[in-house]
DNA sequence: TCTGGGGTCCTCTTTCTC
DNA sequence: TCTGGAGAAAGAGGACCC
């Protein structure tokens, strides 16, 4: 299950006069300052804007878009009650980020498409949403037919399908390929699933690694016996920000950083958590992107331990360009 | 000229430890 | 005491996801 444009869906919800408009959620809703595009309405792409795009590039294709800040806070809300529901239909429901879930409905008696109606029907009944879903027999392949009929889709897939309705897609379609893979086997001249799924095991093996390559081979052919996950611990937490101009001023800097920790700090504390990696991340003008670590010899939440420990990640960088972000994280034991 | 923020996982290299 | 090797842990970077 997939969430329609989301976040600009549940904007919608809340002021129905953008109804029609383009809508583009992202940053601060300033399209003049620093930021992405978080979600587009359907309105809005129709004029080229999509997610991840810069802002300022969003507003030079439809300057007369209406932009929005990202209200993290009302789209989790709203998340958790959509995840409720399908909670209600299946208890074994994995949570896939803000807006998809995968559902185990393997042993609920009733058809594929009965339960696909009802899901969507209690969605839109709750939230007044409309989602997408996928019906396949494994997550791999649920994922992908979620998304052949994006707007308010449903589509079953069966294993006679694969030939016919997933080899003709784009290899970048398959999840776990991304826009580098993408690249590297249009150099090989592959271009969809299929022709990944007709090129032999060694090769993808020799270009790839065997972990990657055998999966590249496996997902091409829509193998996946990934278990559904319904609970996990998280592994880390971070906040990073990206100043609104660049600076060389080390103060400001610094600033930041005891900031950032201060935040993060206090999220893992009230989430019960301690961190033993303490890293930094500094990014440059010219975007090249470093880090540099440390580990504490005991977990703790203390502000002090964890911020001396960032300032000595930080004494480790060479400050010869400007930066351009600044970011903190910390890996977590319970 | 532009390129967010919160994560996960993988790979490679270096360092530590036995 | 020196030396080497294996394996784990740490550190760095990169790709990908929503």
């Amino acid at each position: 299950m997939d969430m329609d444009a989301f976040f600009a869906a549940v904007e919608e919800r809340r002021r129905p006069e953008l109804a029609g408009r383009p809508v583009v959620i992202g940053g601060g809703g300033d399209p003049t300052k620093r930021g992405v595009v978080s979600t587009a309405s359907y309105e809005a792409r129709k004029f080229g804007i999509h997610s991840a795009l810069p802002l300022q590039t969003a507003r030079k294709l439809c300057p007369h878009a209406v932009f929005l800040p990202v209200d993290y806070e009302e789209y989790v809300r709203v998340s958790a009650q959509i995840k409720e529901i399908l909670r209600g239909i299946s208890p074994l429901m994995e949570d896939v980020g803000i807006d998809e879930a995968f559902l185990d409905i393997s042993d609920i008696p009733k058809s594929s498409e009965e339960i696909a109606r009802e899901i969507k029907e209690a969605i839109k009944a709750g939230t007044g949403l409309t989602c997408s879903i996928g019906i396949a027999p494994n997550k791999l392949l649920a994922k992908i037919s979620s998304e052949l009929q994006k707007p308010d889709g449903l589509t079953i897939l069966t294993p006679d399908d694969l030939e016919t309705r997933i080899w003709p897609l784009a290899v970048r379609k398959l999840w776990g390929v991304g826009p580098k893979t993408e690249g590297y086997l249009r150099e090989m001249a592959i271009l969809t699933i299929g022709e990944l799924a007709g090129t032999a095991k060694e090769i993808l093996i020799e270009h790839f690694g065997p972990s990657y390559g055998n999966y590249l081979y496996e997902a091409s052919r829509g193998i996946d016996d990934s278990p559904l996950v319904t609970h996990w611990e998280p592994k880390s937490a971070s906040r990073e920000t990206t100043f609104q101009t660049d600076t060389d001023n080390w103060q400001a800097i610094a600033r930041c950083l005891a900031e950032l920790v201060k935040e993060v700090v206090e999220d893992i504390h009230c989430r019960g958590y301690k961190g033993k990696q303490v890293t930094v991340k500094i990014r440059f003008s010219d975007f090249q992107t470093l880090t540099r670590a440390t580990t504490l010899k005991e977990p703790t939440d203390n502000l002090e331990l964890i911020r001396k420990a960032a300032f000595l990640c930080l004494a480790k960088f060479e400050l010869k360009k400007r930066v351009r972000l600044v970011g903190v994280r910390l890996g977590l034991i319970r």
